[in-house]
DNA sequence: CTGTTAGCGCATTCAG
DNA sequence: CTGAATGCGCTAACAG
């Protein structure tokens, strides 16, 4: 076994097996139209040489990446792990690579233009966005690759969207709250603008409106990030700003565990002085004191049907421009009749 | 991937520049060696062509990948991604792309052999390896890029080591329960034979002699895996087959924070009747109820360090075979003296 | 400093 | 069913 020499090429395969280089190729690709001597003799020799395909060879030839890019806000963040596990599961069944760029990476930060550099055809056969506040105008280029959105989108980006039915989300945690008796439920948006604080907020107001709540008390507001900080910053907020509330509602769980936190801080406990609703279950809220009431989403599903969806708009076919993925309300202990 | 008509390739270029493509090439690479004028012709021709480079036939041309790939136990957990976060950092200002692949995901469970198929100088040109359950024979293979380990390792592999002191980390946490006073200290182990579980052990029992409790108590040790529910698990066993402990060691913030919430079910609490020292710091350890008391392991400097270590290893420089990089105790509230 | 030329390793015509 | 020939788009010698 030589090592340090060449790695075998196909065309060693093909000189040990007393073929074509052709007839190792179809081999590897398409075995079945490869006469059955020719095929063993083939085999043998790529044992023999220890042969192995290169795969940048290859997608020079077939003018292709086999890799597909995704787009996280914070790869950091444990709320994306589950949505990009689906998608490697789907990927991998392709043979397809999964390249993960982080677009608050100190790479891209402040210089947005810098991503354009990664969104062409020589890098990825196709891109997953995650982040919701990139620009459109980015992925207009003619060099962008198909783009499919998860999870948040992008206003003004006409690529097909694969979403949690968030609306439905804010809707069943109104609802909830209003149906143990409270009249005053704030919500704890994310971001102004956000895709996702939006369809909720639209969710609760159904909500408010379906429960008779908005004729009682007009609905609070509070807004942050989707994370542990905000949501304990909020805590503040709330007491100064919103002391009437018994409830609120969290766009993410990650704000309600905060929440919760900084709630406790000031003497305030859940659920007994305050009910709290969140949005995820994220594996943690089950863990939570008090464990989490939330609105579950199937992250890893999520993911695997954008990496689908991905797959089907790179071979041009036919694919759904929006698809809704359900969501349920868990209930757990961070919710109870308000006193 | 269906391309367009005619990407422009760096031969458009060169004939609308009125220069070689050699020349071409080297203003994309090396602009240093140009005259002016020739460069600037070719960046004028560039943007009006609207030409990208071909990613993959460069690769091809300088017999390399333009990617590293990492090995991760389970992309779903949120440990991992603050060390993804970190290495990507690294490999995106060498511009190099960062694969991930889950070593936990169904296209490889059952099927460890199927991992080789990606342990390929064309598919990565280098590996970083986070699971330390994989065996040592799959990265013998003369196919298989250079290694670099990270967080656990793998014993028998000569690959360079990046680890967080978890020797240290062990005997900080016992040495602070045992200046608080407490004389019977468990310790919630990860799977049996773990790197990360082994070391911290050995400073488990430093910290015993240090402090004298060896000879006023036994260990006690129970062991689970690194998880919310494995930890939650263990409360029952604690209660049932170790009463006398006051304080508990585990070797994550997770198995920590479901252990805590495993007390809280059996009427236990925490730290009132048991304190509780974690690992790792993760974000939500300090909002926890009560906020965690923990050993803070610098997760995005080892990943940043792994990769750092990984291109120098690729590129031939030389490099250390073991990083340790240090780690604090964080006293929160989750500690107390024993009643 | 610049152009010419020869591949990188493979997949795919097109004949046979 | 098989083989010979032709690039995929680029970089690196090697001359000029």
């Amino acid at each position: 076994m030589t090592k340090d020499r060449h790695e075998p090429r196909i065309h060693d395969v093909a000189a040990l097996a007393g073929v074509s280089v052709a007839t190792v190729s179809r081999v590897m690709s398409n075995p079945a139209i490869v006469s059955k001597a020719a095929r063993e003799a083939v085999e043998r020799a790529i044992v023999e040489t220890g042969y192995r395909l290169n795969v940048t060879a290859r997608n020079l030839r077939q003018r292709q990446v086999g890799a597909v890019l995704a787009l996280v806000p914070r790869l950091a963040n444990p709320f994306f792990s589950q949505i990009l596990s689906g998608i490697a599961e789907v990927l991998s069944e392709r043979k397809l690579n999964l390249l993960v760029l982080d677009t608050d990476g100190p790479v891209l930060t402040g210089r947005p233009e810098a991503l354009g550099a990664w969104l062409t055809r020589s890098h990825a056969d196709g891109v997953i966005v995650l982040d919701g506040r990139l620009g459109p105008e980015l992925f207009a280029s003619v060099h962008c690759p198909p783009v499919v959105q998860a999870c948040e989108w992008i206003a003004g980006l006409d690529a097909p969207r694969i979403l949690a039915d968030n609306v439905e989300g804010g809707r069943l945690a109104v609802r909830h709250l209003a149906e143990l008796g409270h009249r005053y439920i704030a919500h704890l948006a994310g971001p102004a603008g956000n895709s996702l604080s939006i369809s909720r907020r639209k969710g609760v107001e159904r909500g408010f409106e379906e429960t008779g709540i908005a004729s009682e008390a007009a609905e609070l507001r509070l807004s942050g990030e989707f994370s542990l900080r905000s949501g304990n910053a909020a805590a503040a907020d709330l007491l100064s700003n919103h002391r009437q509330a018994t409830a609120v509602f969290c766009d993410s769980d990650e704000m309600a565990i905060g929440l919760v936190h900084g709630l406790a801080g000031a003497g305030i406990r859940v659920p007994h002085d305050i009910s709290v609703v969140g949005f995820d279950n994220i594996e943690m809220s089950a863990y939570a004191l008090p464990p989490l009431t939330t609105i579950r989403q199937h992250r890893h599903r999520i993911g695997r049907k954008a990496a689908e969806t991905l797959i089907a708009l790179v071979r041009q076919e036919p694919c759904a421009p929006e698809t809704i993925l359900p969501v349920e309300l868990l209930v757990r202990d961070s919710t109870r009749a308000p006193r």
